[in-house]
DNA sequence: CAAAACTTGACTATTTTAGTCGGGTATATA
DNA sequence: TATATACCCGACTAAAATAGTCAAGTTTTG
């Protein structure tokens, strides 16, 4: 029950650049050095974050990412569905007829599960990146 | 993002029993045929739900296993515990100093996946496999 | 005693994960 | 305009986890 390490860099390297600026390009060396994260894997997290719109990226010299909107404004679930995570404790195949044992009817499970799904991708949804920000105590 | 087979097969086999019988010892080859999971994978779950008292065996022909507690006493987060299926959506060990990526300190994003972990707990702590029985339609 | 059913540890094929590598392209600045 | 910096992108791989299987029991009832 783990998310996978790409989203988690993600999720720590947006909360980085938010942290360390909202307004110039935060370059991919920067956030490697201060994380710890490999600059190899970072390249290859950004690229689907770009593609998903979270980040906008200047190229050359000087270049780096910045976010594409405020960090108050990008939701979590946004974040990890850019990275292919999805939230699927569930056995069986959405969409198909077919059960997670290959019976013709939903298990007796099913429900349970999708409840579950729907109960962690709330979370996600309601979480923004500037909810990270924030330490222990702004939390009422 | 996924629970392990063996935690999913583990609450569907009890949910199973609790459906089937509640008083009389029900064999894994039922469960099995019923459920459709392979009979000596069953076995080895039904150790571990043995071992932390979840049900009881009873051994010889016409034995099988029954439930220790009622339906609504057994809690989802027992069952999963049995199964070593951790909720650890955390990178770091949770004791040790160390974080996620090997610095000194928490890294930025520690307490958010700690309240995640809380979030997705709180909900296995909530429910019971009684839950489960009850179908759509019980729910307000 | 024989069959049904639980007991246990070890073993393995497959899949997933967590990265790395190599070879690009764009651009600011000296 | 050379060059260094930084993004771009697909392919590759070692290691770990997963999902089961197998073998060889023991216990109990009919
Ligand atoms: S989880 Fe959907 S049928 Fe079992
Ligand atoms: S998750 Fe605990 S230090 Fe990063």
């Amino acid at each position: 029950m783990k998310l996978n390490t790409k989203s988690r860099y993600a999720v720590m390297a947006l909360a980085d650049m938010a942290v360390f600026s909202t307004s110039k390009a935060v370059s991919l060396r920067d956030i490697s050095l201060r994380q710890g994260i490999s600059l190899l894997y970072l390249e290859q997290i950004f690229l689907k974050l770009k593609k998903n719109n979270i980040v906008k990226s200047i190229r050359g010299i000087n270049g780096g990412y910045i976010l594409s909107k405020s960090p108050k404004d990008i939701k979590i679930s946004e974040v990890l569905l850019a990275l292919d995570q999805k939230v699927k404790t569930i056995g069986c195949k959405k969409d198909s007829k077919k059960s997670c044992n290959g019976k013709s009817s939903k298990c007796i499970t099913h429900n349970f599960w999708d409840e579950l799904d729907l109960h962690i991708n709330s979370f996600f949804e309601s979480k923004k990146l500037s909810d990270l920000l924030k330490n222990k105590e702004s939390r009422i």
